[in-house]
Formats: C-alpha cells, sequence, structure tokens
DNA sequence: TGAAGGATGATCT
DNA sequence: GATCATCCTTCAA
C-alpha cells in the first residue's frame, strides 16, 4: 500500500522522519524496480531550521521544491558527486523536508548492485544519502516527483520498530548550522548495518 | 561574471 | 584519519 497523501501534509516534520522508519522506498525505472526498507532518516525543519536550504525563507530554484505541498521529491546535487532524495511535507509555502540516508535493500538488488558498481551486497549499498540515490536510480529530473507516481514511492508493509529499535541524535555534517546543528533530528534503527556513521 | 563552499563517499596512508 | 573528486548553487560585485 502506498502511503496516502495525509501521510506527507502532516505539520510535524520531526514526526514523519521518525514514522519514515521501516517504511518501503522503491523506484522503478526502466521497467526495474528498485527499493528497500528505510532506517535512517533526517528532518528539515522548515524556514527557522540554520541547517536547512530554506533557512530565512530563502526561495531560489533550487529549494523551490521544498515549498510545495507534501508527498512530493526533493532532489538536489551535493558536493557536485551525489544526489540527494528527501522527501517533501506538510502545506504547501512551509519547506519542510526529510532526507533519506540510509536503506536497507529489498528488491532489485542486482540492479542496485550494478547502479553502484559492486559485484556482492555490502553495507555500503545503501548506507548514506548519496549511495541511496545511487542505487535507486535517483537523479535530479525526479525532483518535484509525486510520490503517488509509479516511478518513485513509498509503502507501508508489515514492518514496525518499536521505540525501543530507534535512536535520534544530531544530524550529519551540519556543523555550520550553530546549535540547530545539535538539534536530535536524526533517526536511525539502533544497530542497523545499514545505517550511516554511528549505528548505536 | 566570478568565487566560495557544500545535508558525501571512495580511496588512500 | 586525511585527502580528494567534482560541479552546482548561491551571493557578491
Amino acid at each position: 500500500m502506498k502511503l496516502p497523501e495525509t501521510f506527507y501534509t502532516g505539520t510535524d516534520v520531526v514526526q514523519i522522519a521518525r514514522n519514515l522508519l521501516g517504511k518501503y522506498l522503491f523506484t522503478r525505472l526502466d521497467g526495474v524496480t528498485t527499493g528497500g526498507i528505510i532506517v535512517e532518516t533526517e528532518a528539515y525543519n522548515g524556514v527557522t531550521d540554520k541547517a536547512s536550504h530554506a533557512y530565512g525563507n530563502r526561495r531560489t530554484a533550487r529549494t523551490e521544491t521544498m515549498y510545495a505541498h507534501g508527498g512530493v521529491a526533493y532532489v538536489y546535487l551535493c558536493y557536485g558527486i551525489h544526489e540527494m532524495f528527501n522527501v517533501v511535507t506538510s502545506a504547501a509555502g512551509q519547506p519542510h523536508a526529510v532526507l533519506i540516508r540510509a536503506i536497507e535493500p529489498a528488491e532489485g538488488i542486482d540492479t542496485m548492485l550494478y547502479r553502484r558498481n559492486m559485484s556482492l551486497v555490502q553495507p555500503n549499498l545503501t548506507a548514506g544519502p548519496g549511495s541511496v540515490g545511487k542505487a535507486l536510480g535517483i537523479s535530479r529530473k525526479l525532483n518535484g516527483m509525486s510520490l503517488q507516481s509509479d516511478v518513485l514511492w513509498i509503502e507501508e508493509r508489515e514492518k514496525y520498530y518499536t521505540d525501543e529499535e530507534i535512536k535520534a541524535g544530531p544530524r550529519i555534517g551540519v556543523a555550520y548550522a550553530g546549535e540547530d546543528a545539535l538539534l536530535p533530528y536524526r533517526f536511525f534503527v539502533k544497530g542497523n548495518i545499514y545505517v550511516s556513521k554511528p549505528n548505536r
């Protein structure tokens, strides 16, 4: 079952980031479906969050996608190399987003290995936002695409993590954000080998 | 028109 | 642990 529009239009992006753990993220490109279980996310909480691209209500060609209504993809390039996939949440005009940092491979593993130029399944196949983007074939062409589409979507299945299995902590790579860098907006499954960086 | 820097990952030592 | 690849976005002039 695809997550309904209402899952994404909630106003608490931090809560949505937590609730995305255990959901299944898929892409279907050239007739091949690839995807896995979301095990690590980060929330970017609107115009007051110094770590967000939309801090201070900054609206540019790039950030415009974050101002869309919840339930579309925000894809951008980082360090000139990595395509990052985010889920836009909340109402139109509220630039909230959740960065998907890691998934546990579940479907289309051969294709993901090929895209990553790997021969064996190892944790770094889909650990880290750049790796997730590459393994799933996500590019900036998918920026702004609806998550109700048949190209890019998130499903709810019989998979739930309890609060005991989940840990929150400060976000990765946002030292420039001052005190906001300390906010516990990163969520991950404790001990899961596909989680990037510290996973306990 | 240009310069600075980045929500990272792979590959070294 | 340190370095580097690599290029788009942003902002200043």
